[in-house]
DNA sequence: CTCGGTGCAAAGAGTTTGCAATCCG
DNA sequence: CGGATTGCAAACTCTTTGCACCGAG
């Protein structure tokens, strides 16, 4: 439960960087989290908790957040952008997103398989296109359990 | 080079849905781009052809489209939502995605290998989650040939 | 003729930005 | 102390909506 504050404030300096109170509050929210929480979401509890911190300052956060590889974003088609811890204690994972009620599951099963597979695809595509791939993201779109 | 009104008009009906010209136009533009053109860009194309048509039409014309399974959205992170024709001449296909440039690598190499994945996958995840999968997006992203 | 579709303009939602005040190191 | 960071509000961009008019079937 205690968070990583020193490997973080480490991964700011090294970024010039600093680990400022805005900052440590995000990043505590996301690491107690296993949702994929939106801005107006990750604003709420760290302004309940910091009354202080504007909105503007969630943006920027996570904006800098994922490009210091901290956290992952995603899109999964409801026009809100969705954060996430990138090292997880969940670990690697993917998601199903159920278009009819907006529920978002995740699932780690699998995904050694997946691993194996996607390395290899990385190869070939990184060989054929000359593209540097850092990342890939997987949604599987369908209803779950209760919309269908 | 010829549309396929008849199949779309079909289409239409079948979803009792009215085949104008508005939708006429977004189509064939659609099928006759390569590209993951934005909103804007088939309001822009469509309305040059056809000045009278508006954004509005356009935004409720793609929702319609992708609802009735004619095309695919995608968001691939710049905050604008993408549209391809569903059937694209280009066959099943998948995106690199560059994170520096935004341009969008189509690949359609190595689909087969995936197709055979995928579905095994889809299938152990259906009956996992309960879920009814119909349809999944990968994308990769990383740095271009120009970016790199 | 009827009801779905459209154009326009206004409203909404999410996100970005300019700038003075503030804080980290 | 100096430059990075923040809060606030205004500005922007993308998307949705209300409503009177239009047009496909």
């Amino acid at each position: 439960m205690i968070s990583d504050c020193s490997g973080w404030h480490g991964k700011f300096r090294g970024h010039g960087c600093r680990f400022t109170l805005p900052r440590e509050a995000v990043l505590n929210f996301l690491s107690k989290t296993d949702k994929h929480p939106s801005v107006d979401e990750v604003f709420s509890a760290v302004n309940k908790l910091y009354p202080g911190i504007g909105i503007a300052t969630i943006y920027r956060t996570l904006d800098l957040l994922s490009q210091i590889g901290l956290v992952v974003k995603f899109e999964f088609g409801d026009g809100k952008s969705r954060y996430e811890l990138a090292e997880s204690k969940r670990g690697h994972h993917q998601h199903l997103v159920c278009t009819e009620c907006g529920k978002i599951i995740d699932y780690s099963n699998f995904v050694e398989k997946e691993a194996e597979f996607f390395k290899r695809l990385e190869k070939e595509l990184a060989k054929r296109y000359n593209f540097r791939i850092s990342s890939h993201q997987i949604h599987f779109y369908g209803l779950c359990k209760e919309c269908s």
